[in-house]
RNA sequence: GGUCCUAUAGCUCAACUGGAUAGAGCAGCACACUUCUAAUGUGCAGGUUCGGGGUUCGAGUCCCUGUGGGAUCACCA
């Protein structure tokens, strides 16, 4: 079925050449939805074209209009309001759009692999901290990226890069000898995590004492901080390890491990999961040949003292370091090195995009324009998928202050708070313990998930503990239970034989009406969602299309209408309608129950 | 100082990428449950879209400028 509105646009041009002898372009036609207080679905802009109609907005809309109604065997009927044209689009073909999506398994999504491969990077976490709500938002939205990737064709690829080495992990390694009395997860029942955690903020306690000490023995607070033999014996954890010295590497074996295993907990409850696992252990060391290599290119310069740069002035941005002059990587180098090596791993890959926060937005920049100046013409469609911070009504989270949300602590309140509202309301008596605690977890984190992700990436959320997140209202909750009701409306007619689906053409209700046409939108979202790397795009869809069905819900009569074919239609409808935002919730990672 | 992001109802967010009278949720008020699941629905009230210029038939959206908030410009990662 050609989109209706491609057959206007078809149709309006024509309609520009015949009334007008004038040549549209696509500028010239501009098709929108009509906003919601005007008859019509569609509207035609006509203020492009007054100047060739050479007549006013009103009469151009008048002379189009008619042109179209006659020509288009769709549209039924228009209106002209200030020169906008408004088009309708007849029952006709809603009905038969109804009747076309009804079979296909998955309407709006892509056929899968029919595109090119991409590669998502997310979460991608230091292995000295337990994970935080910064982290949820960005795995919540890598992860959905994929996802709608998926859907759109694109075969993905779901890695993280996990800084497992460096003086941070060091400082718990130091911090679990000297303070530890050998205890491991098994022995203190703390999660892997959380554990080595404990040991990061104990080390920084203890070197807090001992600067204050110095200083107190006359010490400059600079020369104390680097002075104090706890951060000393850091710094000669990390060398020893850069020597692969075996006792040390065993040690930063053995605490990582607790560290994943608590990860892998923390992954499994948010619902996300990798494909490949990258480790800094191995590739901090890449990306040294390659600038040598850039070198010879004449992309990079040598300075007197030894260190490589690249000159980014003429691009508006400035120099940059790629190589100590020691001949050490930093970041810049390693991230190059990863890049290429995955350009390399993958061939077909088309672009990378990186799940990081908004303050290393300079960083990509500068990141990908080095890869382009190498000769990786792909990394022109790389992306950095940046996102704001969430802030807390006190301001930003400090780890100092202690007013980190702890990712696992929130998820579990989630469920808790889920909980306590499915008791009060005891629709659940007759679920067994075991579903009731996955249902909580639906719930629960599907409004976590859905608080996160509706917000536009790009922007600086607020997380209140207390009031954030609420179950009812614009929230996961409400679009769940409207899902709810969809298939307890098509339990109960699969119960009573009763026929889902008419092939008899019936009047439409305008709330019908709308719902076909939101239900019609659904495929150019998940494309937007999908181009612009958006997943708020598809919550704040589906939340439309659930307010849309509520509406419907609670004012016609579906199961109890007495009529067969409307009976049939709305049931098709209902079932559609459900279709649509089970698929576009799971987008989102947000699991969709059958009862609540 | 340079660059980037951001500012919309009391609060949290939308606004189909330049279109009509700027929309939702929460909080407030008023109605509607012997009901197809009320975690709901229907209303009311709430706005100088941070200020000032400009472009355009038309600006919350684009340009300039000022102000507030955030980030970044490390031989840290």
């Amino acid at each position: 079925m050609t989109p209706i509105e491609d057959i206007i646009i078809a149709a309006a041009k024509k309609a520009v050449q015949e009334l007008f002898n004038q040549e549209a372009t696509d500028k010239l036609i501009q098709l929108q939805h009509t906003r919601k207080d005007f008859e019509g679905d569609f509207t035609l802009v006509t203020f492009p074209l007054v100047r060739f109609a050479k007549k006013s907005p009103e009469a151009t809309g008048k002379l189009i209009g008619e042109y179209l109604v006659e020509n288009v065997e769709e549209l039924t009927g228009f209106n002209v309001v200030k020169g906008f044209l408004n088009l309708v689009v007849g029952d006709a073909y809603w009905f038969s759009f109804l009747q076309e999506i009804a079979p296909l398994p998955q309407y709006g999504v892509a056929s899968k692999d029919s595109k090119g491969l991409r590669m998502v990077e997310y979460s991608s976490p230091n292995t000295n901290k337990p994970l935080h709500l910064g982290h949820l938002r960005n795995n919540f939205l890598g992860y959905s990226v994929a996802k709608i990737l998926q859907a759109n064709g694109h075969p993905t690829v779901k890695v993280q890069i996990i800084n497992d080495r460096g003086i941070h992990i060091c400082k718990s390694m130091v911090a679990w000898q000297k303070f530890g009395n050998g205890e491991t997860p098994t022995s203190s029942g703390m999660k892997g995590d959380k554990l080595v955690g404990k040991y990061y903020v104990a080390f920084d306690k203890a070197y807090k004492v001992e600067i204050a000490e110095l200083i107190e023995g006359g010490r400059t607070e600079e020369e104390a901080k680097k002075q104090a033999p706890l951060l000393l014996e850091a710094q000669n954890m990390l060398l020893k390890w850069e020597e692969k010295d075996a006792e040390t590497v065993a040690l930063w074996e053995k605490m990582n491990g607790w560290v994943y295993e608590g990860f892998e907990k923390t992954y499994t409850e948010m619902g996300v999961d990798f494909d490949k696992l990258y480790y800094e252990s191995n590739t901090y060391l890449t990306g040294k040949d390659i600038v040598e290599k850039g070198l010879e290119q004449g992309v990079f310069y040598k300075r007197e003292d030894g260190s490589v740069w690249i000159d980014l002035t003429e691009d508006g941005l400035d120099e940059k370091l790629v190589l100590r002059k020691d001949g050490t990587a930093v970041y810049m180098t390693q991230d190059i090195g990863t890049a290429i090596m995955r350009f390399n791993e993958f061939p077909g890959l088309e672009s990378q995009i990186y799940t990081v926060g908004n303050e290393q937005e300079y960083h990509f920049k500068v990141l990908f324009l080095i890869l382009e100046k190498l000769g990786f013409s792909q990394a022109k469609s790389n992306f950095h998928l940046s996102y704001g911070m969430v802030e807390l009504p006190e301001g930003k989270m400090k780890s100092r202050e202690g007013t980190v949300v702890d990712a696992d602590d929130l998820l579990d309140e989630m469920a808790q708070a889920a909980q306590q509202i499915a008791e009060e309301q005891g629709k659940l008596e007759d679920v067994s313990d075991e579903d009731k605690k996955e249902l909580y977890k639906a719930i629960g984190y599907g409004a976590l998930k859905y608080f996160l992700l509706r917000v536009d990436p790009k922007k600086t959320m607020m997380f209140d503990p207390k009031e954030s997140i609420d179950f009812y209202g614009n929230t996961g909750p409400f679009i769940q239970f409207n899902y709810v009701r969809t298939r307890a409306l098509l339990r109960k007619a699969a119960a009573n034989g009763i026929q889902v689906g008419s092939s008899e053409l019936v009047s439409l209700t305008d709330g019908e009406r709308m719902l076909l046409h939101k239900l019609y939108d659904f495929p150019a979202t998940l494309s937007a969602a999908a181009a612009q790397y958006d997943p708020s795009q598809i919550a704040n869809y589906v939340y439309d299309l659930v307010k849309l069905y509520s509406s419907f819900y609670q004012g016609t009569p579906i199961l109890k209408e007495e009529n067969d074919a409307i009976r049939g239609m709305r049931l098709e409808l209902t079932k559609q309608t459900g279709n649509v935002i089970k698929t576009g919730m799971e987008l989102l990672g947000i699991h969709m129950p059958e009862r609540m």
